[in-house]
DNA sequence: ACTTCGACCTGTTGGC
DNA sequence: TGCCAACAGGTCGAAG
């Protein structure tokens, strides 16, 4: 489900229900996510204060004192503010009840998400310690991309899909990049020239806060913490077009499958 | 060091 | 209408 923008779009819908907030109550239903949620999380995060909420890449970060709780919405997850206390559903794994009164509640059918509790500083955490620069910070940018990418022979998509060179970039927005920069996404990553990736690593940054905007992307489940959707999907140009005609030229999008996605592009837009 | 691929889950969709 | 395979917004970790 999530990438960036829909991840963006729940942290700063949640911020100012949490932050400076106490925890009065952590109700665990379902452990069994990506990873058993943390055993301690119950114990230990009640009775503290969400003293920021932050994000890194896709990962959430619900910072306290003593810890951080680092979650992650996986494929399916979504979080949701509630006012009060409603009767969980059965993807309705946990609850984070604050003194307010006002419930967090997390929510993933397909569990691939996660809950882990970090004790101490966050900043080695394995999760987090090699992940690229953030996709919307100056760290971005054509040459950063290009010094990256020499004597790869994976695909350009497959490329900036992976967290380990920039963070934050699926499926959607790897093949929306790709349509805007007019690069076709199964050239190989070592042989495109530092002015085409300027120009990617500027669509990159433009859609991604394109769909920011509009609350982030919707195609089935994802909604903001009021339980709305986002509006982006109607900007999409390539994402679930496959066989439609190119929005620019008219040409039938191909789809083929790179590192096991699905691919979208124009034949004539995308050289 | 790099690349590919299976695995983790449930729900939805499309073909027959 | 029903059944079943394929697929879905992610990404880790093993194997090649």
């Amino acid at each position: 489900m999530p990438e960036l923008p829909e991840v963006e779009t729940t942290r700063r819908g949640i911020a100012p229900y949490v932050t400076g907030k106490r925890v009065s109550k952590v109700i665990v239903r379902q452990p069994s996510l990506r990873w058993p949620v943390t055993p301690t999380l119950a114990r230990e995060l009640p009775g503290h204060t969400i003293d920021k909420l932050e994000r890194r890449g896709k990962y959430l970060l619900l910072k306290t004192r003593i810890g951080t709780l680092l979650t992650h919405l996986g494929m399916s997850g979504s979080f949701r503010v509630l006012h009060t206390m409603e009767i969980p559903g059965k993807h309705d794994h946990v609850d984070i009840i604050f003194e307010s009164g006002l419930v967090l509640r997390y929510s993933d059918p397909r569990r691939f998400g996660c809950l882990l509790w970090v004790p101490n500083s966050i900043e080695s955490h394995p999760l987090l310690k090699s992940l690229g620069p953030e996709p919307l910070s100056d760290e971005l940018d054509g040459e950063y991309l290009y010094r990256k990418s020499r004597k790869k022979v994976a695909s350009v998509k497959v490329f900036i899909m992976d967290a380990k060179v920039v963070v934050g970039i699926g499926n959607i927005y790897a093949n929306e990049a790709l349509f805007m920069a007019g690069i076709n996404p199964t050239r190989a990553a070592g042989k495109i020239s530092q002015l085409r990736y300027r120009v990617l690593a500027d669509c990159i940054k433009k859609i991604l806060n394109k769909s920011i905007k509009k609350g982030g992307t919707t195609l089935r489940d994802f909604t903001n913490v009021s339980g709305n959707p986002g509006y982006f999907k109607q900007s999409l140009q390539v994402y679930g077009r496959s066989g439609m005609a190119c929005r620019k030229c008219k040409k039938i999008l191909k789809e083929i499958r790179l590192g096991q996605r699905s691919t979208i592009y124009c034949t004539a837009c995308q050289k």
